[in-house]
DNA sequence: AAATAGCTAATGGTCTGACCATCGGCAAAT
DNA sequence: ATTTGCCGATGGTCAGACCATTAGCTATTT
């Protein structure tokens, strides 16, 4: 004799549904039928298959609109969730966030030096007009900095990698803007960070893979310089 | 005016619990209140906890068992759970999941040699005992090869740094444990991969970075020159 | 006295029906 | 033609009930 299987309602609708947007059944977009038909064909209380649409949702895979219905996802935004839940758990640890972003800008970098097609790298260079000018618009350089970097990540056409990246610098973003906030610091600090993005640029069009690294490991260490000057807040949120 | 923050009731205590673990309020073996007390304390019908319930099961965080209650898991294992749904792991992923591996395992390295104390550098060398005693049984030898990686990258004294090593590790090793067990390779495979280890160690014992960096980078690409060849058979099952 | 069988309470799992908030469309009023 | 108000569909929430499993206690049996 051996244990006899024994599977829960909800877990059985997930994996059909699962499987249907697996086997492309249910196409990114689709629409669900409502929850109550839902109950009747699957045979299965409300309860039981709300749970189960939850925990879709909760993987990326379902989106519950109220007065709309319920819609397949985008594919794809299952691993890196699941890489985001990983060190949400470890508490922002600003010291090791800042190592590990190091490593993926600088590793991104590298990637794209090698990957990036002329429309990346025309869209990267497009931020750099932004933060030229934005050198007195605090947003507006903020978002144009970001776009830089995620553009770059994008460019490695690795969605992990990106997904990474864009996660930690999330993290970050507060106190990077904290750090661009120091009234003293903002206009060198600014105007530096623009000539090291253009210098990260070049590299990145002469495919010089290894200064684009470089560059951008440099740019890195000296914003977040900064960076550290302000750490000591970092418990207080 | 600015559009209204509407949350929902579910994510709201998922939120709540989520942090309750994170701050270690609840501990990993830690059991919960019964459900219709949270709902009392939370203040809310029970379906709605119990979405949130099951959302956080589904992450992994959480264990609901009949009869006993409702437990904290171990951190980590909500990839094995995830792991089921590895479907979404096509090709590219697949890759991109190599690839970001790749970096994170030969950075950790490099990082590794300039960080380990006495002690990790012991307990990495005791992993490669295991493996040599393990040439003829796969499963002790594919649990001391995992040690002996993430040995390394705790190493490297970055939570964060370990803790995606650790997630991406565990995604692949449902392609790495195919991939030994193909038998023409295994028994060449399991040895080359010993000798790498060796050398990795060495590098680190010598306090070289780069040269342990480099080590492992040529170790993980003669793994996954194995995995590409075996990873046709993905979307399979 | 020890072992077993049976009972009971606690607990997660499921079901049902109801009500609410939101959304989209349609008809009436302006 | 535009606005207003209503109504149905739909996801979100709630309350109560019943079921299945588990653990611990009790009484019976050996």
């Amino acid at each position: 004799m051996r244990p006899v299987q024994r599977t829960s309602v909800s877990d059985g609708i997930i994996a059909q549904i699962a499987d249907l947007i697996e086997r492309n059944v249910l196409k990114p977009g689709d629409r669900l039928p409502p929850e109550r038909e839902l109950c009747k064909r699957f045979q299965v209380g409300r309860s039981s298959l709300r749970e189960a649409l939850r925990s879709l949702s909760m993987m990326g895979l379902l989106d519950g609109r109220v007065g709309k219905g319920t819609f397949v996802c985008d594919k794809g935004q299952y691993v890196e969730r699941a890489l985001q839940w990983g060190f949400l758990l470890d508490g922002k640890k600003l010291q090791d966030l800042s190592e590990t972003r190091m490593m993926l800008e600088s590793q991104n970098a590298y990637l794209a030096a090698e990957r990036a097609t002329p429309a990346d790298l025309e869209a990267i260079a497009d931020t750099l007009a932004g933060m030229a000018g934005g050198l007195a618009d605090e947003g507006r350089f903020l978002a144009s900095d970001l776009q830089f970097h995620l553009l770059i990540a994008r460019a490695t056409h690795n969605s992990i990698l990106y997904s990474l990246l864009e996660t930690t610098r999330n993290y970050l973003q507060e106190w990077i803007k904290e750090s661009l906030a120091e009234p003293s610091l903002a206009g060198p600090r600014a105007e530096l960070s623009l000539a090291e993005h253009h210098q990260i640029l070049e590299a990145l069009q002469r495919r010089d893979a290894e200064a684009a690294r470089q560059a951008m490991a440099a740019h890195i260490r000296s914003s977040s310089g900064d960076l550290q000057r302000t750490s000591h807040r970092s418990g207080s949120d």
